[in-house]
DNA sequence: ATAATTGTATTAAGTACTTAATACAATTAT
DNA sequence: ATAATTGTATTAAGTACTTAATACAATTAT
C-alpha cells in the first residue's frame, strides 16, 4: 500500500482514515487480524509510537479489538462498521459541498462538475 | 464569517483554504482592498503573525498583492483567479472520488449518494 | 524450556505551529 | 505637523506532534 500520507495535516489523524478506509472496503473484513503495531508501521513508514496512537483511537471508536498479546482484530459488529462508513461518507460529501457552495457554485453547477470528473475517470 | 477553523490541522493552511474561497466565490471581488492583517487576525481569532503567514502564501501564489503601507489588494488578473478556482475544485473532486473508490463504491454508487445528499440540501 | 512476538509504557530530543509582546520605517489620515 | 495605520521583523515561550531508544509482562511459537 502506499499510505499516502501529506503533510499539511498530523500523521496519525490520516493514519486513522486510511486505516478506516480499509476496513470499510472489505481490506482488513470483519473479525480479522491486524499486522502487529510494528509492522503496520513498518509498512506505512511511520514510527511505532504513532501508528499506536492511531490504532488506539480506533479501538475508542469500536472499530478494533485489541487482545493484549496476540494482536489486534477488526470487530466482528457489521452494523457498527456500516455505521462509522456511511458517516464518513456524509462528511466527507457534506465538506465537499460545503466548499463548493461558499465558492458560489449551484447544485447543477455542483453535479455537472462531479459527473464529469467521474466520467473523466471512466477514461 | 464563521472562519470555521478545526483542530485536526494546522490553522494557516486553513486560512489560506478559507480566504480562497472567498476570493473564488467573490466576496473579494479582484481588485479590491483586503482588510489589514491585524482585522483579520482578529475578525478570524487567530494571532496576527499566524494571518500573516496565510496572506503571505497567497502572494507568493500570485492571488494578492502587497502594498507596503497601504494594505493588501485581491489581484485583477480574473484568469488567474479563475485557474487557481478550478485547480482547486479538481483537487476537492479528486480526493472526493479517491476516498469513495478506496471504499469500494463505483462510479454510479458514488454519483447516486451525491445526488441524493444535494437533493437533500434543497429541503 | 526457550525464544520470539504481542501491546504497552517511559524518557528524551527535535520540529513545526501558535501566541504574545514589541518595535520599526513608510505611508496615510487628520 | 502630528497621529494613526500599513506590512514587516524579532524574540521568547508554550504546545502538539513525531521520532528514537528502551524496557516490561504476558502470551505464542518453536
Amino acid at each position: 500500500m502506499p499510505w499516502d500520507l501529506k503533510s499539511d495535516r498530523p500523521i496519525y489523524p490520516q493514519l486513522i482514515e486510511q486505516i478506516e478506509l480499509m476496513i470499510f472496503s472489505g481490506t482488513y473484513p470483519p473479525g480479522s487480524k491486524l499486522p502487529s503495531v510494528r509492522d503496520m508501521a513498518q509498512d506505512a513508514a511511520v514510527n511505532p509510537n504513532t501508528m499506536q496512537r492511531a490504532l488506539a483511537r480506533l479501538e475508542e471508536d469500536g472499530l478494533i479489538n485489541t487482545h493484549r498479546t496476540s494482536g489486534r482484530s477488526i470487530t466482528e459488529d457489521v452494523n457498527m462498521i456500516k455505521n462509522s462508513k456511511s458517516k464518513l461518507v456524509e462528511e466527507q460529501i457534506r465538506e465537499f459541498l460545503e466548499k463548493m457552495q461558499k465558492m458560489g457554485f449551484d447544485q447543477n453547477e455542483i453535479l455537472m462538475s462531479i459527473t464529469s470528473m467521474v466520467e473523466g475517470a471512466k477514461q
